[in-house]
DNA sequence: CGTAGATACTTGACCCAATTAAGTATCTAC
DNA sequence: GTAGATACTTAATTGGGTCAAGTATCTACG
């Protein structure tokens, strides 16, 4: 199933099209994470480390418990995506880094995760800049202006 | 978590937009369900509920295995958002209903989820149909032209 | 120093989603 | 009337997610 799946309400034609968006762009990203053997939640957080980073620092990035990070990193690790090294200066922490596996693991997800390459393709460099503008406008409607 | 977090590569300015987008779309889309204390998965259901529905179709529809659906079911049946009736013609079915309940229910969670209504609403008549025809013609270059 | 409280992570228990493999009941077709 | 398909259920297993405790380490302050 995956994600917000089943359109919400008649609503609007741009809210339909909207989640027809979301829709489509969850699934793909799902298939191709578990087309290397990913969950979703793997491939999100291997995405992450493109550096060094704690658990820490993980799991507010991914608004989520640092026990669920935890058992994430155990599972990557224990397939050697990933490896937990001590913090040099807090005996606490761990940093958690890509193994070279991992790297390239998550190199060939991003490369078959084509749908957002797809997508824009089908769009003039104009319409493209547009595109990004109006969601960018879309989206700020939809927050507080906080802090 | 919930879905798709954490941007997948550099990637073009248009995709950073489409990601950020559908990441907001998918946790205020959580949050939302949450809210009422339904799963996403379970608040999908039961926004397919508006007419009498076989458990096969639901299945097809969310495009996951049957055996889901049961025990989604029997979870929204335990709190009376729905109920399992028998089949008129077919002795193997069940038709699905929503209860008075959960029809009530999920009328809140729809309400409560403004993350559509909002994005659109930021935005002018003309520019909502732009972007619903943006999203489109982008989300066509994502599918072999099938069937 | 030494201790109180915060912080970083882990562990265990629990719930839900999802898949797989079997199993039951019913239907269809020959 | 029986073989095979179909609709659903059940049980077992995996993984994500949260919560409540627990351990180790760090920080601050007397």
């Amino acid at each position: 199933m995956a994600a917000p799946s089943g359109p919400v309400a008649a609503s609007t034609d741009a809210e339909r099209a909207m989640f027809d968006f979301v829709d489509a762009y969850d699934r793909a990203y799902e298939t191709a994470a578990l087309g290397h053997g990913l969950s979703v939640a793997q491939a999100c957080v291997l995405g992450r480390l493109t550096r060094q980073i704690g658990m820490r620092e993980l799991a507010d990035e991914l608004n989520c418990d640092a026990s669920n990070i935890t058992q994430i990193i155990s599972r990557l690790e224990a397939r050697d995506l990933v490896h937990r090294r001590p913090h040099p200066g807090d005996g606490r922490s761990r940093q958690i880094v890509r193994t070279s596996d991992g790297a390239a693991l998550y190199a060939a997800f991003e490369e078959s995760f084509e749908f957002a390459r797809s997508a824009t393709a089908n769009l003039s460099a104009r319409e493209q800049a547009q595109l990004a503008t109006l969601l960018r406008k879309a989206l700020n409607g939809t927050r507080e202006p906080n802090s």
